[in-house]
DNA sequence: CTGTTAGCGCATTCAC
DNA sequence: GTGAATGCGCTAACAG
């Protein structure tokens, strides 16, 4: 049997009061007998019992998740997985609420954000847009003494305990890597389509896929940026028109969410373009585009995994424990046609303790 | 407040005794008093919080884990993992332990699948070997009402409770499917190494390689496989000889564990042989042959999750609940140079929950 | 068949 | 400063 907080008082010689106070470093307890329980824990290793804990306090913690709206599929995918961990919420002591705000507004992002703040929520898990409003925001919280992590965006400079999602210098890499060796020898410009060159995972990706494709054997021309603003239909009408401009098509980067978009100008084109498509997020569209021959591979972070790791390091930072770093990493998927999972599915399932 | 289980007696008219025992559905109750019970459990809505129940219980389960010795870095690696997740397992009430038998021998496996038997283990999980002994074991830990899961490589007529691993046809087929999109047009024959044929994995690799390669539209000539027997002097020989031999070798697959060997004779070979690499698992060997541009893609299975998952199957048959299948496929990783992790690095960390 | 009682390991009043 | 008592939600004897 593991040592448990009586073994450790009867071997300090105190009560359970006492080592409970040690234990989560409270005031009132003299240096001496502070010395005494700390040596009874360290000497029977003492590791203390979460569950216990949790159920002892029965404190309930309540999580925001501030998601663009909108019908950006991963967007929506993400709120998913933030309802489905909200089933299994209460075991943890977690209340998960969302709350989406228009995408790239900076301004509605701060006022939901401050909305939290007010509602004394135990942590607020958002989308950052890069805008001064949401800066001075997340300071609020900060000052509130609210935990904050962005998630799949970054806004590094805000002060925000945490980002979660991928290295999206990295994801760009790899998809210049991707389509450098997919395509081979084989000749023809490359073309990019983005939702905006003001959100910051964009712009990485942009720059990874740049580099990768200039550290190439084979040089190859990136056409201008193609700014679809994660349209459907303009990022429709940008692809078709560069189909149609530029016979010698290679490949196409998309590195936004402007997939449906793009999917069906491809679609329209026919496999006549034989072309290298390589796109983010799996969703039922790039999906079905994987298996049906339009898109060569698809990068991925996962939804559920970024969901969960929000809320451990939100439940972690709100009772001051630490995050392990290590744990907590989101890992860049690589999708083609062989490996794709077959249906939607969860993932891991930690709860108390964890995949 | 959510319910609990003194609201259901309340608005049942019963005892939390009479709950408990509808709750785990032990014998005792009455139909009519169950259905009450159970009425007022759906109208509550109510879900029984884990944490509890298993603090109440204060059972532990220990849980067996049988893998092959040897310097089989993924081997190895599952080892520490195994260890790693016994650390934190004492929060889930689970003691895990490991022994490992000669690989390929099955005898020595079923012998240590009695010992556990033996020791009155909660649940097993092992790496099976293809071998009469073994089924047999299998058998009478299933008579014995132990849970027993296949860990990487399954054994699927064994009547083991579940299989925790990747879909290994699926695993041939990307890296054909990588092999003939990272080769394209350039001429020259494929080699395989695999470890022997006589392991399941190994051979649906292959079944799913050869598959692959057909489909490619590039017809291409496959080398006849080599058996390396997962070890690193042989596959060294083999792979050093294939290279002397077959001077317009365009690429190797390897499927199996014989990595050390395998870029031993790439090293020496040098960076004249501009060869197309694929293997399998993510290992110190296999990182470093990637970073250094030795191997191109490497395939992987995390063994973190594997062993998580592993857990949590025991524990839910060893409960008698229910195993959410979706939870805990594992997937098929694809790692080129620019998406490869950092460090060797955990992963999620459910314990209770989940990732 | 059903109800009472006593913990599991910990946190938290409220006295001393 | 320190200790005793109570309860979190659930299970498990042991009585009726």
């Amino acid at each position: 049997m593991r040592p448990t907080v009586h073994d450790i008082a009867e071997r300090a010689g105190v009560s359970l009061a006492t080592v409970d106070r040690v234990l989560n470093d409270r005031p009132g307890v003299r240096g001496v007998t502070r010395a005494k329980v700390e040596g009874a824990i360290a000497e029977l290793g003492y590791v203390r019992d979460v569950a216990a804990a949790n159920l002892a306090k029965s404190r309930v913690y309540p999580l925001a998740f501030i998601l663009p709206e909108g019908d950006n599929p991963f967007m929506r995918g993400l709120e998913d997985e933030v309802r489905r961990a909200g089933v299994h919420s209460m075991v943890e002591r977690t209340q998960l609420s969302v709350v989406t705000v228009p995408a790239f507004d900076g301004r509605a992002l701060a006022r939901e954000i401050d909305g939290a703040i007010e509602r004394a929520v135990a942590g607020i898990a958002a989308v950052a847009v890069d805008a001064p409003e949401v800066l001075a925001a997340i300071g609020r919280a900060r000052e509130a003494g609210i935990p904050f992590v962005t998630l799949v965006s970054d806004l590094a400079n805000s002060g925000r305990d945490h980002f979660i999602g991928v290295d999206n210098i990295a994801a760009g890499r790899t998809a210049g890597s991707l389509m450098g060796r997919f395509l081979g020898e084989r000749p023809g410009p490359v073309a990019v389509l983005a939702g905006s060159m003001r959100v910051r995972d964009h712009g990485e990706r942009l720059e990874g896929f740049l580099a990768a494709m200039s550290a190439m054997p084979v040089s190859r021309a990136i056409l201008p940026v193609l700014e679809g603003q994660d349209d459907p239909e303009l990022s429709f009408g940008l692809i078709a028109k560069c189909l149609a401009d530029v016979p010698d098509l290679a490949g196409i980067y998309s590195l936004g969410a402007g997939n449906r978009g793009l999917v069906k100008a491809l679609a329209a084109a026919g496999a006549a373009r034989n072309l290298c498509v390589i796109a983010h997020e799996v969703t039922d569209e790039t999906r079905a585009a994987l298996e049906g021959g339009l898109v060569d591979a698809v990068l991925n972070q996962d939804a559920g995994h970024e969901v969960r790791s929000a809320i451990r390091v939100l439940r972690a930072k709100a009772d001051g424990l630490p995050v392990i770093a290590a744990q907590e990493r989101i890992r860049l998927e690589i999708f083609i046609k062989d490996n794709l999972p077959s249906e939607p599915g969860a993932d891991d399932t930690p709860g108390a303790a964890g995949n």
